[in-house]
RNA sequence: GGGCCCGUAGCCGAGUGGAUAAGGCGCCGGCCUCCGGAGCCGGAGAGCGGGGGUUCGAGUCCCUCCGGGCCCGCCA
């Protein structure tokens, strides 16, 4: 696999260097960056190292640069053509028939490979997503972290890592303790409809019936304290309640009202819910079916909703097996022989601002010195663990089989991630710690209410999905009448699932994300079926060629053509780049700018009825080129490209 | 109280210190005898929350203030 825009770059750092050369000047630490100039017709690549040069020299750039420009010889390069000294800058033009001809041929060359370059030393990394606490279904909160994940993974395997995808079931959690016990006052029953939300379904019910309970309670005292700004700010929340409550009998009629009679005689219902999670903590028979079946239950909805947009996991790792397998009994084991551990009030503490000021961990890692890491409860002062200690031995477990590891997982949660890594540390296992990445994004929220598992409320991915797909339908079905069902399902799910991903995918992960209808059906510019459109039309020509021409690439002069080049040309840079620095937002841009200036040239440029010949073929293959190109980076963020719609 | 994140036109948003700050939505005006109008062309609209600083050069780095969010649980 090789890089056009390489090959240029190299060209002109050669004359760069023969340039100094013969001005005798050395660049010393200088390294002389070549990048895009703002606009196209200022030249292919250039550099500002004469900024940096003269300021040295106490000279002027422009006048440096100048004096550059003088003793390079371009004739001496076959990729480039002349060179300017602009405003202190040096702009290198390449040659448009030879640097088409190269980018042109190498992308249609490599096809399915153009610009998945791979790494050097590729190596085995776990990508740990998703990773939904199993009380409720995929809504379009975790999706974000499902479909950031599942890009990740598949840039790091197209860039020849050996990526396994792994799924941590959090199934030691009071919550799934919660769903489980009503699971049982319903007498055991199988799920009906998606499997997740009906697990979501219950458990939103029976802490909405607690929750009322112990309202009315307070209800009950308040009024007898005659406190009535406390009876009035119950009152409001009990309302809040009453709506959550039925919302869910609208979704599951008899489910919720199943659950208020069997809890109706119920003394401690969070009694019941503690002693099935210890039960189940200490691995007993009974617990332990109950509970995996539940959790069953939901992870099979996982998988099917997820399944559905193409993200699959290699493992699904249960938190449960980590605690009775006595993994986590030895990691507690090996932190107390440390000396940062001690015991209080039962409790088995982890002084992390200790470990971390004796490792030097903060410079190590870019933390603010003025900030004081947290202590970390390992072990409660009734013995159980906590599930970041838990999460120390799945993180041992994790570089038993892999050299490095990307946590997809919730900005809210970066304390727990720190304590995390500085719990390894503390163990000797400071060159592991650095090779675990919190990959930190932003909630999805809803424009009024606040999504909520406790209440039951979301927009799950499914009707996201659902939605999306019978839009785009409708879509091919007007444009693409002639198609059979098939194959209009078919591509209606490429660009369904294509929008959601690419709405999600196309905003930085540190930024909060509002969840808008509008903006995930939207089709038209800036989204994946735009750029899936763009494909197709390439497609479409290129069905139409019967004998492509022979190709004169000296042809390609016009400006929009020459960008198409450098676009072409770009592509490997640009997924390297984005793989290196973990930004499929990066390529998610790159591919929305390519379909851009592709429509635009389509708009004014004929393709096959090109005069002369020679322009005709030379266009045939750039067409073909940027199909390639927006097909490739398309499928690096897991998106695929139709060939019509 | 401490720490972290975000703040770019009416709205959504891109922008690894470099040359005139992308796009999109919405608004105004054009384009279907011509390779797919999910499209194209043109127009109005911001100097990047405020203020300092570093630099030849700052939306990007530093300080400070303001607004919004998050974390500092023997929750996950």
């Amino acid at each position: 696999m090789s890089n056009p825009l390489d090959a240029l770059r190299e060209e002109c750092l050669r004359l760069l260097d023969e340039g100094l050369e013969g001005l005798s000047l050395e660049l010393e630490s200088l390294e002389p960056a070549l990048s895009r100039p703002p606009n196209p017709a200022m030249g292919d690549l250039s550099t500002s190292l004469c900024f940096k040069l003269a300021s040295r020299l106490g000279r002027s750039p422009q006048g440096l640069a100048e004096e550059l420009k003088g003793v390079m010889d371009p004739s001496s390069s076959r990729l480039v053509a002349s060179v300017e000294a602009v405003g202190g800058y040096i702009n290198f033009h390449a040659d448009p028939g030879e640097f088409s001809k190269l980018t042109l041929e190498t992308a249609v060359g490599e096809e399915g490979d153009y610009g998945l370059l791979k790494a050097e030393r590729p190596e085995r990394v776990m990508v740990e997503h998703t990773s939904a606490n199993p009380n409720g279904p995929i809504h379009v909160g975790n999706a974000r972290n499902s479909i950031l994940g599942d890009a990740l993974a598949k840039m790091l395997r197209y860039r020849g890592h050996r990526v396994v995808v792994h799924f941590y079931v959090d199934d030691m959690g009071r919550q799934v303790a919660m769903a489980t016990y009503g699971w049982r006052l319903l007498g055991r029953p199988e799920p009906e409809g998606p499997s997740d939300l009906w697990v979501g379904t219950i458990y939103a019910s029976v802490n909405i019936i607690k929750e009322v309970k112990r309202l009315k309670r307070e209800l009950e005292e308040a009024k007898a304290l005659e406190a009535y700004a406390r009876v009035r700010e119950i009152n409001a929340e009990l309302s809040r309640y009453a709506a959550a409550a039925q919302e869910l009998r609208d979704r599951a009629p008899g489910v919720f009202d199943a659950l208020l009679e069997a809890l109706e005689g119920v003394e401690d219902p969070d009694g019941e819910i503690s002693r099935l999670n210890a039960e189940y903590e200490r691995g007993e028979a009974e617990a332990k079916r109950d509970v995996r079946r539940l959790v069953e239950y939901c992870l099979s909805g996982f998988r099917e909703a997820l399944g559905e947009i193409g993200v699959h996991f290699d493992s699904w790792d249960y938190e449960s097996d980590l605690v009775w397998s006595g993994a986590v009994e030895e990691v507690i084991g090996r932190l107390r022989r440390t000396p940062y551990t001690r015991l209080e009030g039962g409790a088995l503490i982890l002084d992390c601002e200790a470990v971390a000021q004796d490792l030097k961990l903060k410079e190590r890692w870019g933390i603010n010195p003025r900030y004081e890491i947290p202590d970390l409860v390992l072990v409660r002062a009734d013995g159980t663990t906590l599930y970041t200690t838990r999460d120390i031995a799945y993180s041992l477990w994790k570089f038993d089989h892999v050299d490095r590891v990307i946590n997809v997982i919730g900005y809210e949660q970066s304390t727990a991630q720190l304590q995390l890594r500085v719990a390894l540390a503390a163990l000797g296992l400071v060159e592991i710690a650095d090779r675990q990445r919190h990959y930190a994004y932003k909630f999805v929220t809803l424009p009024g209410l606040k999504m909520s598992g406790r209440l039951g409320r979301y927009v799950t991915l499914r009707e996201v999905v659902e939605r999306a797909v019978e839009l785009a339908h409708k879509e091919v079905e007007a444009r693409s009448p002639g198609l059979s069902e098939g194959e209009k399902r078919r591509i209606a799910e490429m660009v369904g699932h294509g929008a959601v991903k690419y709405a999600l995918l196309s905003v930085d992960p540190m930024k909060t994300v509002v969840f808008d209808w509008d903006r995930v059906l939207d089709f038209e510019r800036n989204s994946a079926p735009f750029i899936q459109y763009s494909h197709a039309r390439a497609c479409s020509i290129l069905r139409k060629a019967e004998n492509p021409p022979q190709p004169d690439y000296g042809l390609l002069r016009d400006g929009k053509e020459r960008e198409l080049v450098h676009l072409v040309a770009s592509f490997p840079d640009v997924f390297q780049e984005a793989v290196e620095a973990l930004s499929p937002q990066a390529i998610a841009s790159y591919a929305n700018t390519l379909a851009d200036r592709f429509n635009s040239f389509y708009a004014s440029h004929p393709v096959l009825k090109a005069e002369p010949k020679g322009l005709a073929g030379a266009r045939l293959i750039l067409v073909d080129a940027v199909r390639i190109a927006l097909r490739n980076s398309l499928s690096a963020l897991g998106i695929e490209a139709p060939e019509r719609m």
